[in-house]
DNA sequence: CGATCAGAGTTGTACGTTGCAACTATGGAG
DNA sequence: CTCCATAGTTGCAACGTACAACTCTGATCG
């Protein structure tokens, strides 16, 4: 009886999770409307902190500077993102959503709730009792883990 | 009190998983060697499922017959794997791993066992009893929402 | 038996994303 | 005032992928 999960256990999962978002293509993210992984998580990140400056957007992306100038520049072409420089320190930009880029996160978030949804309604209810509790934990790990390798 | 996992469990699942395991750019898969997100999914697959065609990865990794063509034609000039023609059917290739495919295997799977064991290292005992049901439960869901969704 | 058709794999092409290096600009420290 | 650290930009090259047109192999059918 496995009562320890197994590392080979996060393989495949992590397998299966890349291969079944379509991570690796770029319009899985929202149906009928181009967007890159890149772009989704900046969105979803800035939904999540608030104005933020791109350096921010780097660190948690794990994506140079340069790549997020670039990044950021088409988000705002689309007019998703409103980019304003900090009164304070005009070297910091603050990162906003739009009206329109709240919109598409939205959209963004009612899809992937659809797709995970039926991936839920695959389990039996003992598994969705043991998802439930393992799911915010491995995150969280996943999260501290990233901020340790940081330093 | 949480009984349930939401989705919004898995969307930040899937972004933590994405970004901590830097699956946007190619060099965290093995230490010191240069290799695709893409080649290890596909050495994976072709060490888990033995002499497979090219359309197998193709459908498996959900790419272009012709992206999985040039794919395998670095993963061979890199020796890492063995490609010959199916001499019952000769339209076919068999994909095999190489000694060296399989030793770059290996590495890869001991540098992912060692990711994983530092997140799991965070995990409460209830946590990790949790995981290890969750986990193969959400890995074949995922499997059979793919395999369903091709149908 | 020959023609047609389906499927596996290849190649040409275009496009998008990324990192690296060199650059500008803003603000703080000596 | 000068020097320096840091945010962001731009030029550049490399790379992965999709799409379309192509070849090759084998099966089906008249």
């Amino acid at each position: 009886m496995q009562q320890e999960p197994t590392p080979d256990g996060l393989e495949a999962l992590l397998m299966e999770l890349v291969i079944e978002m379509g991570l690796q293509r770029g319009d899985a993210l929202v149906p009928d409307l181009a967007m890159t992984l890149s772009e989704g998580l900046a969105l979803l990140e800035i939904r999540h902190t608030g104005p933020v400056p791109q350096q921010h957007i780097a660190d948690r992306l794990r994506l140079e500077k340069s790549s997020v100038s670039r990044l950021v520049a088409g988000l705002e072409r689309k007019g998703w993102l409103v980019r304003e420089r900090d009164q304070a320190n005009r070297r910091y930009y603050r990162l906003m959503l739009s009206d329109a880029g709240r919109a598409v996160v939205a959209r963004m978030s009612t899809h992937l709730h659809e797709r995970h949804g039926q991936v839920l309604m695959r389990l039996s209810g003992a598994e969705r009792s043991a998802l439930a509790v393992a799911l915010p934990a491995l995150t969280r790990a996943l999260r501290e883990t990233t901020a340790a390798a940081a330093t």
